[in-house]
DNA sequence: CAGAATCCAAAACGATACTG
DNA sequence: CAGTATCGTTTTGGATTCTG
């Protein structure tokens, strides 16, 4: 959600259908992938981006901080030399793990639908 | 999908990770509420639009293109005097279901988070 | 009714440079 | 390392008008 403090117009009417709800909250461009790589356990900053090939940095931070934001990742300063920061899933944010195992699933399977050499990243 | 001819640029890396792929397929502000209307069975433009509020003509004509581009929508035009439009999910469209539910299961259980006051739109 | 077309505002996004 | 700041581009979206 984020609000955006609504200047003047409302972003959208009291959206009636909660499937909107879902959209305005991991509907980012990288918000799904983000956290489908935090369902593997925390990761850090670089961690993250390393695992989403064309993410750039300002991009990934400010996703992050959204779903920091609506209460969905956790985010974990390490007060170091070399700064350290790790993300996580709150509890809330693991309850999205069916939604976003879906769209592995069927992402997967809509790419072999013309790319016969079917293929998945299971990482840690 | 619907490639955007690619300029000069690519407009994501062959994308890794399958959910980036559901992501560019059903990520639109719209594209997810239309398909789950559209669980319901065929619907009119105007039957549509209806039932998304916020949504203008023109998005929803977009969003519904690209569905159809992407081969998730089927867009049946009966020729008569004043015109009628119908919009039906294809078979790989229908697949999307899985997903679609479980955002609209979220999306009610975030609102209830702190709305205390859970309500569905169960439609025909 | 279901749009296409045009125009324009706002938001999203990318590249680059700088910092604690 | 993990940002923040700034700038410019691209995309998205809305309002309005016109049409078969």
């Amino acid at each position: 959600m984020t609000a955006p403090a609504s200047p003047s117009l409302p972003t959208s009417p009291p959206h009636s259908c909660p499937v909107t709800t879902t959209v305005a909250v991991i509907g980012g461009k990288w918000k799904a992938v983000a956290i489908y790589h935090l369902l593997g356990g925390p990761r850090r900053f670089s961690d993250l981006q390393r695992r989403m090939p064309g993410v750039t940095q300002r991009m990934l931070t400010l996703q992050l901080r959204e779903l920091e934001a609506d209460g969905l990742v956790h985010r974990e300063v390490y007060p170091q030399v070399p700064p350290k920061v790790e993300y996580s899933l709150t509890p809330l944010g693991l309850t999205l793990e069916p939604i976003v195992r879906a769209m592995l699933a069927w992402g997967a399977a809509y790419r072999e639908r013309d790319t016969q050499s079917g293929q998945s990243d299971p990482d840690a």
